[in-house]
This record gives C-alpha cells, sequence and structure tokens, in this order.
DNA sequence: GATGAATGAGTCTTCATTCAT
DNA sequence: CATGAATGAAGACTCATTCAT
C-alpha cells in the first residue's frame, strides 16, 4: 500500500469510529486495530489525534465547497423556475450529506460525540419534542386545519430541527443580544404555517 | 450552605463549564475552582462525573416536561383558532430553551462538546450553509420571488436547521432504510416554499 | 450510652469488620454504619484508625496474658502429670481463642485480611496441601503404618500448621541464617511420626 | 529485555515488595521505581495492580502443582519405608517453600500483609505463645519428661504452628459447627507427646 | 459530647506520543 | 517506512481526618 493509499485508509477507519463512538471515546488504539496497522504508523501520516480529526473535517469542507461549485455550474437559471431551483439546492444538499454517512453523523453530531449513555439521554428528550409536534400535526389534521398529505415524519423533524437551530442560534450564539421572542414566534409561524395548513378560501 | 443549596451550586457551576468546554474538556479540577470547594465535596454530591453530568440533563428533562404539562393547561383548545395554538406553542418551546443558555447549548450541541478549536471547524462549515441559503434568499428577493419581509438571518437558520435534522434522522438515525431523495425533497419543497414564497395570483 | 460502653461498642463493631474483610477494605464509613454513630465520634475515642485497631489488639494481647497466668495460678504441678499438664495448657489456648473468634481471625490472618479474591486463591493453595497430608495418612492406614484412630481432618491441619510455621520461622523470619534440611526434617518426623504411627513391636 | 524477561522482572520486583511490606502498602510507584521503569509499562503487562498479585499467586501454586507432581514420580513406594517416605514429603515441602522466601512471606502470610507496626504487634504475641512453649519444654526436660533430644525452638513453633492452624480451622474457618474441646485436646495431646515425651517403660 | 459536611493528600489508571530497532 | 514497547503527564476517585455547629 503506497503512502497515499495508506493515509486515506486510516482516515477512512477514524471516520468510522470517531462517528460511531466520538472524539473522545475513540482512542489510537481502536484505530489502529481497525486499520491493522502498527501504533507509530499513524503518526507517521498524521502529526497528532487532533490532526487526524482536523484533516477529517477539512476534507469534509472541501468536498462540499467542491460539489456546491459543481451544482452551481450546473444550473441554468435562465432555464429553471425559481422552485425548481429550490428542489434542485436542497435535493443536492441532501444527497451530498448522504453520500457519507460517517461524516454526517461527526459534522451534525446530533446524540454521538458522548457516551452512548448520554446519547440515549438526549435522543430521549429530542423524541419527546418530535412527538409533541407530531401529535399537534395528527390534532391539525383531525380538526382540518391541517394538510392531509403531510408526511408527518417529515414534518416534525423538519419542525424541531427548525426550532433546535434556532433556539442555538438567538440563545447560545448571539448570546447577550437582546430577543424579542414574539417577533421571532411570528415570523416562525408565518414561514412554517402556509406549508403545513390547509388554504382556507377567504378570511383564513 | 445546606446540602440542597450546595447540590444545585455544584450543578449550576458545573453546567457553566460542560456548556462552555463540553464534557471532556471540563475536569473535576476546573469544577471545584469554580465552585471553590474541596475535591471530595463533589463526590459527597455525586457518585463521579458522569452522574454529575446526567443529572444536569434529567433535571433539564423534568423540567421540560413540567414546563410542557403547564402550558398544555393553560391553553383553552375551543377559544384560540389553530394558528395562534401553533404560535402559542413554538413561543413557549422557545421560552423554555431560552431560560437556561448554559442547559440548552448542552442540550442542541451544536459547537459545543469538543475542543474549541473542533468547534470552530463545524460552525465553519454550518456558517457556509447558512450563507448560501442566505444569498439564495436574497436572490429570490432580487428576482421578486421571495416575500421583502422575510427576515434572512432567522429564515435561513430555519432551513439550515430543517435540512439538518432531516439529513441526521433519515442518513444516521435511519441508517439502511431506503430514501426517495426526490420524494423526500418534493415534501420539504412544499413545506417550505408557501412560506417564502410571493404569493403568485396565478399558475405559481 | 456512657463513654465507656460506647468506646466498648466502637470497638466490637470495628472487630467484627475487621475480622470479616481485613484492616484496609474495612473503612470507617463501614465501622460508623455498623455502630450507628457519627463520623467525628470514632475521633473522640481513638486518635484514628490504626490506634482503633491496635487498641483491639492490645486488649486480646491483655486478655490472654490473664488467662494463662490464671490458668497458671490454678495447677498444683504436684498433684497432675506432664501428659495431664499439656492437656490442661493445650486445652486453656484452644479455649481462650474459641472465646472471640474475630479477635483469632485477626490475629491468626489466615485467609482473612486482603481482598476476599485473594484469600480465595490461599485458601485454595492451603486446601491443597491438606489434602494432600490427608491423603498421605489415609495411604498411610490402608498399608498398616499409621493408627485408625487418628481423626485426619484434625491430623492434617496439625501438620500442615506446624509445616506452615517452621517454614516462616527458619526461611522468612530467620532469613540468612543457615539451614539444615535434613536436620530439620528429621527432627519433625521424629516429633510428628510416634504420635500418628502404629508402634510396631520390633524392628520399626 | 523482551516481553517474557520484562513480565518476569516486574513480578520479581513486586515480589519482594509485597512479601516485604503487603498488598496494601505496596505502591504501583514503589514497583516503578523498584523495576526502573514507568508507570505505564505495569499496565502493559498486567491490568491492574490486582491482577500482578493474582498472577504472583497463581504462579505460585502452578509451581507447587509442578513441584508436587514431580516428586511423586521419583518415590519409588515399594523401596522406602514409611517413615522415609514422610520424612521425603516432609522435607521436599520445606524445600520448595524455602526456595521463594518472598513467595513464602507473602503466602504464609505471619506478621505481613499489614503495618509494620502491626506485624510487630502480632509477633510480639506470637513470640509469647512460642516462649510459653519453650518454657513448658525446658520444664519438661527438668522433670525428665520430655526428651532431652528434642529442639526447643524447633518443637515449640512446630507446637504453636499446629495449635493456630487448628483454631483457625475449627474456630474461624469451620464457624457454627460444635466443636468438643476436650476431645480435640485428646487428641492433639495423644499426636504430640509420643514424639516429646521420655518413653517410660511402664505405667506410662 | 455528638454530628456529618468538608477537606485534600494520596492512589490508581489511562492513553496520546515517542523512539530505538 | 513500519513497528510496538516504553513513557509519563494528566485525571478521576478514595477515604482518613478535621472542625464548626
Amino acid at each position: 500500500m503506497n503512502a497515499e493509499a495508506r493515509k486515506a485508509h486510516i482516515l477512512k477507519c477514524a471516520k468510522k469510529l470517531f462517528a460511531e463512538h466520538g472524539y473522545y471515546k475513540t482512542q489510537i488504539s481502536d484505530i489502529i486495530r481497525e486499520a491493522k496497522i502498527a501504533r507509530g504508523t499513524v503518526y507517521q501520516y498524521f502529526e497528532n489525534k487532533d490532526d487526524l480529526f482536523v484533516t477529517l473535517l477539512e476534507n469534509f469542507y472541501a468536498d462540499w465547497e467542491k460539489a456546491v461549485a459543481l451544482n452551481l455550474k450546473e444550473i441554468d437559471l435562465d432555464k429553471i423556475s425559481a422552485k425548481q431551483y429550490i428542489f434542485y439546492r436542497i435535493k443536492n444538499t441532501l444527497k451530498f450529506l448522504q453520500s457519507d454517512r460517517d461524516l454526517c453523523s461527526i459534522v451534525l453530531r446530533m446524540g454521538v460525540g458522548l457516551h452512548k449513555d448520554f446519547d440515549l439521554l438526549i435522543q430521549r428528550f429530542e423524541a419527546k419534542i418530535l412527538n409533541l409536534i407530531a401529535s399537534d400535526l395528527e390534532l391539525g389534521i383531525r380538526y382540518g386545519n391541517v394538510r392531509t398529505d403531510i408526511n408527518i415524519e417529515l414534518a416534525s423533524n423538519l419542525i424541531a430541527g427548525a426550532l433546535f437551530r434556532l433556539s442555538y442560534h438567538y440563545f447560545v450564539y448571539k448570546k447577550g443580544v437582546h430577543i424579542d421572542l414574539d417577533a421571532i414566534t411570528t415570523q416562525i409561524v408565518n414561514i412554517i404555517i402556509p406549508g403545513i395548513f390547509v388554504e382556507r378560501k377567504k378570511k383564513s
């Protein structure tokens, strides 16, 4: 196996383990066992464990950049509708993330990266929110407010993801900035409801 | 300080540090320095570091359960419209998450839990996606397809969050299950577009 | 409970635990749980854990001295045979050791004082030696060399105890001193055999 | 130094220290200082401190088994007298225990395994019993009851060892079982006296 | 005297990294 | 280049002892 190939091999094995057990629970010992190489060999190709992990992430981002650039080149803006454009963009984003489950797991870190035990606990919480949203949607369907062709599993994950990210963005990332909860909620509702709700002829 | 108060004090200090540096980068030494107590005192109130962390999470979930139960009691379903109901629900969810920034940071784990260095790298990726979405939205506004009253910062976080969660849900969590990317993308587009796009009189 | 009684109570509880789990595996926590007293109370009566243990041992030795002195006073050397004297002495020694099983266990430390696991391992070895001696005795009985009225269990423990102590005495305690193994073995054989072997009329 | 040799080297150093200071008072730090190796090296060869100690014991037992098997093979039962057989057996047992003073010290645990301080205390007690027995023997010699060719040091250790083991066996190990002290003492006396006492022509 | 929360020195153990072969 | 034994800094946890109430 030549240098290039060996480096790639190590990366692949490490990626799998990082995705499964997180950065801290993955030991060099695990990686060399998985890759069937000697302990010292890792350090021939990577400065240290950090470098190995960072290389993984950077490869991911480089791939992402390339994928986006490629996608943009393929689009002929004059020939497709805005809706088709959006469809195309979203599909390509999903396709990219789908192409490497391990990296997706690492980068999106939802329920990974800590102990298995912690993850389970966190997933329990997320499952609760998802259920709550799902039951609200079902309620809406029964009452005739929500469109019957909605995929509830998808819609509740979509809404939960949106709420989680917005919470993180406004409450953690932009800490200290004053937040007008009513204004934000109104915006969220305005964006989500039209796509979820049954269209009423008048005075909706 | 009585037992109850001391335990709460330790939890508070630990929470802050876990939120800031993640589980693994937070040492017992850090916690006792922050809490100004002796090493052994932590172990008087918690079995071990895990227990401390799990207690934090479990408290959070218990609080969440209580908050949801309380909110549901307050709602008089007959008196409010479906839209008002949604508004109320979303606002309360956000309010709850806003009430404890540290726990929000721990539980939503977006860019937390690993090294500062790794987090920055991951945030860079997320920022790129957010920018991409934002520029698409701006493009849409310029072309007259997207509503001009959309808050771009909010909308792009909403969409990114939705896409991240859906990717995680379908590609990581439901690994192995066959996924029809076109169908999923269509659903996503159908939900998001009505709230984002300018309503066209005909043939939109 | 007055001071005297409380001190005795603590000693009794500690003795039981030391006998069962050894010095190191017995924690102050165990003692105060057993004695149903507060942590600090132990230190009102004893300087430290060592002191507690040493007090136990010293009480034992003081009792032993008293018992021996008492026994000697009771004997009227002129009235009993040498054999009766030996009988009396041995019986009293055994009686004393029997009177306090916990202290006996602590002081004789055979298979106690370390982990349960270690003890089991050591007992396994001792059991093997005992079995070996017992089977030799049975062999001797079959061949008509050993007295049939011998209690094999007792005799093998007696012989094993003798050999263990002599080994310890000559090989550990008197380390460095030259040992003539043949001479010692001859002595041991000369002492043990007459009591074990069948008396032959001639040419034994 | 190859793996085999290094493991043996660690075992040897640990054995020496365990024999000298007991299991608990021997720290990993002591072992690595003695063996002139790094802390981590111990854990390359042994799971933990327990494993190190248990390995020592198990090696000892394995050696013992081998030694016994070998000895039995060497004996030609038809060619030696019963007395010679006993002599041979006892001598080999002693020889084996003599061959490894440290392990002998660990396994026989007489005055080892606790603090030096405790050991001294316990040895003081044992010395008292030994002296008592010795003085009884001297008394017997003066009165013409005990054989003059008896080695008093050896005989008193033999008797003490026998009594200690029997006490431990009947009072600690077989706790709960009813013990007939007179019967036991009679047996002991019957076994010991013939080898110690001067043979009387008549009316013994 | 009794209490038990607080203390912190002392230990074991882990694991990323090095380096001689 | 590959190897894997050796390293030792770092970190979690224990538990005898103290002391304010």
